[in-house]
DNA sequence: TTATTAATTAAATGAACGTTTAATTAATTA
DNA sequence: TAATTAATTAAACGTTCATTTAATTAATAA
């Protein structure tokens, strides 16, 4: 058997991400055989080989490019004005990014132990990134006055995890839409810095 | 081969609960084998059905002692006053029980997939009365005006997941000690929901 | 059009898995 | 002390796993 007719490899290549990280994220990485992913894609077990050495390699793939792409985003926003405006902005822009990507992120939290220790260090290193982010706007509203009787360090901690726990929870059919809840978190978020409202 | 000499069937139930737990919390339960259970353990992986008749019903096991003993440590204490001390006392609580199990938590939040429906509804019941309790909190506080403009639901969700994403990163090397800590996060929450401190 | 390359398959490999069976013996009870 | 029960083992069962091999062919390049 051979290729199949009117397909690219990258088409396929992309199918195989989708479905290991619906996989993964449902039944956890040990949990999800090769031949699974394949048959959710609709190929044989061994094409997935084509595309990655081994199923630990197809997981790091999975974690590198979420937090790459998490990196790229963040990168496109602006958080050097006002302390209280930049921790807002970053509260909604968590939400809005985390939201739709319940799977990348529960997997992203879960599955860093099924990785061995390069790829663990690598994946680790980009998320660091991103803590920083929130701690440089904390640090300067603590400097500014902004916020007040804050370890930067332990609050960057507190409300990422406020903010990624809302992956448990969320709905599309909940009592609150997507809006209302980053309203709910920024006050929550903000007052929890001493932020005057 | 028998009884191992000296030795009680308590002792063994113990150790393969706590092997058990200690594996599945840092590989995964479908990435740790009975045998390796076994291994910790010092015997051979047919003893273990001697105390399980599942892999799955260990698993539930260890997920319902845990919630249990979390609701009747719980159950003692007093969250009927003040709702700012009781907000405090919660988190103080919390923070403390959680600290040193956190193989426990990390199992408890991770591994519900791998329950089936029914180990999974009676797990999540317990959690379920666990979080009332913080909801009841927030729900007197608002009423009473000691908090404000918060959504108790929502505002309870985001207080679990903070107090309980601190597993994720402490250490007892760490630079702030059990007691700093929880006077930290206790800021940080009961500013969150607008009491005045 | 022909030759080459890339994508795919069926089949097999050897190891590991959860669980069961039947035998064995330490501890307990009578 | 003798009989019973509870805890344990070695060995095996059938299944599934990640990965490899060699063959096959659609798409692409010459």
């Amino acid at each position: 058997m051979a290729r199949k007719a009117g397909t690219t490899s990258q088409d396929t290549e992309a199918q195989i991400y989708a479905a290991a990280r619906n996989l993964f994220a449902r039944y956890g990485y040990a949990a999800v055989s090769m031949r699974q992913i394949a048959g959710d894609v609709g190929v044989n077990q061994a094409a997935l080989y084509h595309y990655t050495p081994t199923k630990q390699d197809l997981l790091a793939g999975l974690l590198t490019r979420h937090m790459s792409a998490l990196l790229e985003a963040i990168g496109a926003e602006d958080f050097s004005g006002d302390p209280v405006h930049a921790l807002d902005h970053f509260t909604r822009f968590h939400i809005r990014y985390h939201i739709p990507r319940a799977e990348e992120i529960f997997l992203s939290y879960m599955e860093l132990r099924s990785l061995d220790s390069e790829h663990f260090a690598a994946i680790n290193a980009l998320r660091s990134q991103y803590e920083e982010i929130l701690r440089q706007i904390l640090k300067t509203g603590l400097k500014s006055g902004a916020f007040s009787d804050i370890d930067p360090a332990i609050s960057a901690m507190a409300i990422l995890s406020m903010l990624t726990g809302i992956t448990n929870w969320y709905s599309p059919e909940g009592r609150l839409n997507q809006p209302e809840i980053e309203t709910c978190y920024s006050r929550l978020v903000l007052r929890s810095v001493g932020a005057s409202l």
